[in-house]
RNA sequence: GCGCCCGUAGCUCAGCUGGAUAGAGCGCUGCCCUCCGAAGGCAGAGGUCAGGGGUUCGAAUCCCUUCGGGCGCGCCA
């Protein structure tokens, strides 16, 4: 279904019918289109968009490229929308659109408003499984690069039309969480005044405190008379409980939503799900007991050749078979991992999206093919891995603060810098690069820092609507009354080349959101936001002493000025709508 | 040794799943405030898209290879 507010979109359509008629008509043979595109040309001096539709089909068609496109062309200059249409260069469609198109579109946005771009169709579900930090202790800046990640790329995909789950697996089974468990325990007895001593392995962070604290309070001595496999699962369970609340608390502060919060360990209470996944695939003959050679380069102190249950992962295109067992009979958390995923597709989740930290990019063959089996094909797996975050100040590497053991967790740089800083710049880099974070760099005020530059423009939007009522008196002050005001604008008032490019900017969002979804990569709406607030704030400034006539407010003008004042109502409605799908606050006034 | 990611202007990075003459910020040079927010803007200089092959109408983008960085490599999660 095609969002109709997608003007690359429509113009598509018109093209897919210029090829219908040709086909009807004889001309040509009927076409497999789904190669042609429709995009704005990198040289603005081209046009408003380009079709590659007569070099595409050139070899199905039987035809020279520049010969289909002028058959194209042809059918094409009849359409209402488009003003001229060029053949170019090897064979490229070169269209104008008429101004009305782009008077329309700016229309559409003011009216659509928080919707502008969205895709109401009925959506795929999707599964976003992201942070899923392990419950040991608070979370770090990577972790929260994760979390902005996967929470943009979330509503980017609600955004896009896709019925989102947002999900968090919480790694509360395993060795990992016993070591925690005695860690905590530690705590208790120093809570009840023994000295104590971290041994080496141990975590040594001081937020176990309160879980000793906390342990001490509710059981008083009696932990200290119990033997460890009684007090374990106790003490487990509370730390655990009182980590996920300190990572949700993290979470909230950054604004990052999750709406299921899954148990690792819950898929072998309630049943055991993993064995049961296990004897699934092993009578499909993709389980065995065998051998695997130790691995080339990095030589394994206590390696000990023996047999072991193994996933036939090489079957699914990974490298090698892949242990589902550890030696002491428990299951390898690659073995929970994919019982997991069967229960994300059992669930109904056929698409399903995993941001991970860069030090799990090995993992991720494995378990692609470990869905592939479970779901017999019928699951596709994204893995997004985030790279690493590296903390500046000025130029230098921060320090690590001791206290929270080691790292500098999440929170002292969310209170330091802001939520709006710390996602803005997350997000303002592909995931898969490495990040610079300079604390000094977002919270300066200028061009340099992109977060501060773009919430300024929409800043100063409304600083125009605050000026503007010497010349409009009657404009409404509350948003959706002005929005109304606006919608009914004069627009063809609008003919300056700078206003032409800002409509034109604010058409090509809804095409921009479905891009950026498709390829999962909210990074992309950042970089939009950045060029709009660019050509607004250069148009601006345009209307400073080079040349008044081009103020958006204008004196002896009303009308020209409320057309203007549509204009930059349309900048407002897509910077706020992006800079909400980043979970970034739009202010109106900057302090 | 193998696998994955990366290599684009002096620096930090985009480049819309293969499109036309490769872009932005910073830095550098020179400009613009009796003016709706100068917390801004304009102009200029700056490139062997790491190197070499290939695929095709067309490659920074896809394939092969070399070099250089990062991550990972039974029984951690």
């Amino acid at each position: 279904m095609a969002d109709t507010s997608n003007i690359f979109a429509t113009v598509l359509d018109r093209v897919h019918a210029a090829l219908r008629a040709l086909a009807a008509s004889g001309t040509l043979p009927a076409l497999d289109a789904s190669r042609v595109v429709v995009e704005p040309p990198r040289d603005v001096t081209h046009g408003d968009m380009a079709t590659n539709a007569a070099m595409v089909l050139t070899k199905e068609a039987g035809r020279k490229p520049r010969e289909l496109a002028e058959l194209i062309a042809e059918k094409l200059r009849a359409d209402e929308l488009i003003a001229t249409v060029d053949v170019a260069g090897p064979g490229f469609i070169n269209l104008t659109l008429k101004p009305n198109v782009w008077a329309d579109a700016l229309r559409t946005a003011i009216t659509a408003g928080a919707d502008y771009g969205r895709n109401t169709g009925k959506g795929e579900p999707v599964n976003v499984e992201y942070v899923s930090a392990n419950p040991t202790g608070p979370m770090h800046v990577g972790h929260g690069r994760g979390a902005v990640f996967g929470d943009a790329l979330a509503n980017l995909l609600e955004y896009a039309g896709r019925n989102v789950t947002r999900e968090y697996y919480i790694n509360d089974a395993g060795a990992q969480v016993d070591v925690l468990a005695r860690s905590a325990y530690l705590r208790y007895r120093e809570a009840l005044g023994e000295t104590i001593t971290i041994p080496e392995g141990f975590y040594p962070g001081d937020y176990l405190k309160p879980v000793g604290e906390a342990l001490a309070a509710e059981h008083g001595a009696a932990l200290n008379q119990m033997p460890e496999e009684k007090w374990l699962p106790i003490v487990r369970a509370k730390a655990i409980d009182m980590m996920m609340a300190s990572i949700r608390g993290d979470l909230a502060v950054l604004n990052v939503k999750q709406e299921v919060f899954f148990s690792e360990r819950s898929l072998t209470e309630n049943g055991d799900q993993v064995r049961a996944t296990i004897e699934w695939l092993r009578q499909q003959g993709h389980v065995y007991q065998g051998r695997l050679p130790p691995p080339k380069g990095a030589p394994i102190e206590d390696w000990e050749d023996r047999e072991q249950t193994l996933f036939r992962a090489t079957a699914f295109g990974d490298d090698v078979d892949r242990p589902l067992m550890k030696s002491d009979g428990s299951y390898t958390y690659f073995a929970s991992d994919i019982a997991y995923h069967k229960s994300k597709f059992d669930r109904g989740f056929h698409a399903m999206i995993d941001v991970w930290g860069a030090d799990h990019g090995g993992y991720i063959k494995r378990i692609q093919a470990a869905v592939k089996a479970v779901t017999g094909g019928r699951g596709e797996l994204d893995v997004k891995i985030v790279q690493l975050v590296r903390l500046l100040r000025a130029g230098e590497p921060v320090k690590m603060s001791k206290r929270a053991g080691d790292f500098v967790t999440l929170r002292e740089v969310v209170d330091e810098v802001g939520r709006d800083a710390v996602r803005f710049m997350m997000l303002y880099r592909k995931n898969d690069a490495v990040l610079d974070f300079d604390l000094a760099k977002v919270i300066e005020q200028s061009r340099e820092n992109p977060v501060f530059y773009v919430q300024y423009g929409h800043a100063r939007a409304y600083s125009i609507f605050r000026n503007a009522r010497d010349v409009l008196p009657d404009l409404p002050e509350e948003a959706a009354a002005r929005v109304a005001y606006l919608a009914k604008a004069p627009l063809e008032f609008l003919v300056d080349a700078a206003e032409l490019a800002l409509m034109k900017k604010i058409a090509a969002y809804p095409r921009l959101i479905e891009a950026a979804a498709a390829a999962h990569e909210p990074h992309r709406v950042a970089f939009y936001l950045y060029e709009l607030a660019s050509e607004f704030h250069a148009h601006w400034t345009r209307g400073g002493k080079e040349s008044p006539h081009l103020r958006f407010i204008i004196q002896s003008d009303p009308r020209l000025t409320v057309a203007r004042l549509a204009l930059v109502q349309g900048v407002v409605t897509v910077l706020a709508s992006g800079l909400n799908l980043l979970g970034v606050g739009a202010p109106e006034e900057m302090r």
